[in-house]
RNA sequence: GGGCCAGUAACUCAGUCGGUAGAGUAUCGCCCUUUUAAGGCGAGAGUCGAAGGUUCGAAUCCUUUCUGGCUCACCA
């Protein structure tokens, strides 16, 4: 592009000029003696003292004059103004500094003061370049009218923002708010776990097999072993091993990965946190994620109630817990427990529920989604999944058709997935190699049966809990995201 | 995969009925010693996402295509 190469070419001319002067303008030491915040939170004392401090920062807006020029410097906590003077620093120095440009690092030595529009600033006495930047930022201009920020020409082309998500954030504030209370929320659900005994672990992402969920994988190769290898879809097999192994509470935060469709709910690879507790049911489980998820609310949002997405969104205790048949019966006001198979596809044609698989337990899936999910605003578990979409949970003892799972749903969103671990490994093969038999009638997110996984539960897996959260989902929510885009630093893109 | 919308200068955007492209900011030059979307004067900067077509002539009309957004469906 030859317009930006002129814009690029003024500043490596800049740059030519500062090696000609005998200027470094990559240095290896900067000075700083305070940060910026910390002059804004005590400026009083400052300019009274006449202390010099050391600054370091980026340059955030440049207004140059003849022989006197302000800028804005900024670190990571904060922004101020600097004034810098032609008299103060010398011919040859102010040279030096109108090689400046908007990006630059550089290193301040001045007093604080306040200028006479009232603005506190620092009065340069020395200046020095950190880094200068061949390429310009994009232009944003930023001015505070009656306390808001008024921007002018934000950079708001969604694209370039996921791309050069280094711009973004430089560029767009709140987005860095979003990805610190991304990184305190993961902090507080380790510190809630390790808290309660569990150990964190770390299990493998090369997989000579995967499992777990029902997904297509992503495959890979190892040279030397000569193998396909799969990347997780899920920790879930590896997890229980552990705790065949004799670990009772453990959980993962993990990265997984699954070769399907994206949209604003799903990214190809994508955080969980899974965790497994020995000698507890999906109940134990459900009281666990309500404590934890409360909490995490109190902090960030100070407190249970906050927006999302337009609705007001409470998390006061106890959420609610309905099973799936009985929120069938509240929205779609069918019993579907005394009613054939054949009466449940003439109601999903009259309602035109479209079915590609006719079971039990993909029809009673696919008519909670059409009337129930979208009215699942306040946070709810929807407990009590039938067994035919759910190979890894253990049956209700009074209802084998049933097993115990629950998932969460707030605002719409499925945030996570648990149930009462299935342990008895003569049920386990016939539920898995039932999965290999999907699979060879076509259905390419069903698993192959994983014998070693078998073979570990026949050595006596305890009565277990486990529970899958969707980490981004959990973020979205908190921080009133619309899309896993805005919670995930690089998503993934096409190349272009 | 379907529907709708968008793509024009580094950024944000105009561009009428088809007549070979504009603004603000940014950049460059000059002036400017407390400015703050600094200001004044002047200058340079574009493969109009890409390809093909219609036309004397296309940013504009048609077709195809790429990228992104929103949304519906599906998987999770």
């Amino acid at each position: 592009m030859q317009n930006e190469s002129q814009l690029i070419k003024a500043r490596k001319e800049k740059l030519q000029k500062l090696i000609e002067m005998g200027v470094n303008p990559y240095p290896a030491k900067a000075k700083r003696t305070n940060l910026i915040a910390d002059i804004l939170a005590e400026s009083e004392k400052f300019i009274k003292e006449e202390k010099g401090v050391v600054l370091v920062g980026r340059i955030r807006s440049l207004r140059k004059m003849g022989k006197v020029s302000f800028f804005h410097l900024e670190d990571k906590s904060g922004k101020i103004q600097i004034y810098i003077r032609r008299d103060d620093v010398g011919e040859n120095n102010y040279t030096i500094f109108k090689q400046c440009d908007l990006g630059d690092f550089v290193n301040v030595f001045g007093k604080v003061f306040y200028t006479q529009t009232g603005e506190l600033s620092i009065h340069t006495e020395k200046f020095c370049f950190l880094t200068k930047s061949i390429r310009p930022l994009p232009v944003v201009k930023e001015i505070e009218e009656e306390g808001k920020k008024v921007f002018y020409d934000q950079f708001v082309d969604k694209e370039l923002r996921y791309r050069k998500r280094y711009l973004d954030l430089l560029l767009n504030p709140e987005v860095k708010e979003t990805f610190i209370t991304r990184s305190k929320i993961i902090k507080m659900m380790r510190e809630f776990l390790d808290n309660k005994d569990f150990i964190e672990v770390e299990t493998p992402i090369l997989q000579p097999q995967y499992g777990g969920a029902e997904a297509q994988p992503f495959i890979t190769k190892h040279n030397k072993l000569d193998m396909d290898l799969y990347l997780r879809i899920a920790d879930e097999l590896y997890l229980k091993r552990l705790i065949i192994g004799g670990f009772e509470k453990v959980y993962e935060v993990c990265k997984d990965f699954r070769n399907e469709g994206m949209d604003r709910m799903h990214n190809p690879e994508f955080t969980m946190i899974e965790l497994y507790q020995a000698y507890a049911d999906y109940n134990d489980i459900m009281n666990l994620v309500e404590e934890m998820l409360t909490e995490i609310a109190k902090e960030i949002s100070g407190g249970l109630q906050f927006e999302y997405d337009g609705a007001q969104i409470d998390m006061t205790k106890p959420w609610k817990r309905a099973s799936i048949i009985s929120l069938i019966k509240e929205y779609a006001n069918i019993d579907i427990e005394k009613m054939t198979l054949e009466e449940m596809i003439d109601f999903c044609k009259q309602n035109e529920i479209e079915l590609e698989i006719k079971t039990y337990g993909k029809i009673i899936d696919e008519i909670f989604k059409h009337f129930v999910e979208p009215n699942l605003i306040q946070p709810i578990f929807v407990t009590d999944y039938p067994k035919e979409i759910s190979p890894l949970a253990k049956s209700k003892p009074d209802n084998p058709d049933i097993v115990e799972r629950f998932e969460i749903f707030i605002s719409g969103l499925e945030i996570g997935n648990a149930f009462t671990e299935l342990n008895d490994p003569i049920d386990q093969r016939a539920r898995l190699e039932n999965q290999t038999e999907k699979r060879k009638l076509g259905d390419l997110s069903a698993n192959e049966v994983d014998e070693d996984f078998l073979e570990a539960m026949e050595y006596g897996m305890p009565p277990t809990g486990g529970l899958g959260l969707g980490v981004d989902r959990i973020v979205m929510l908190f921080t009133n995201s619309h899309s896993i885009k805005d919670v995930i630093f690089f998503p993934q893109m096409r190349s272009v």
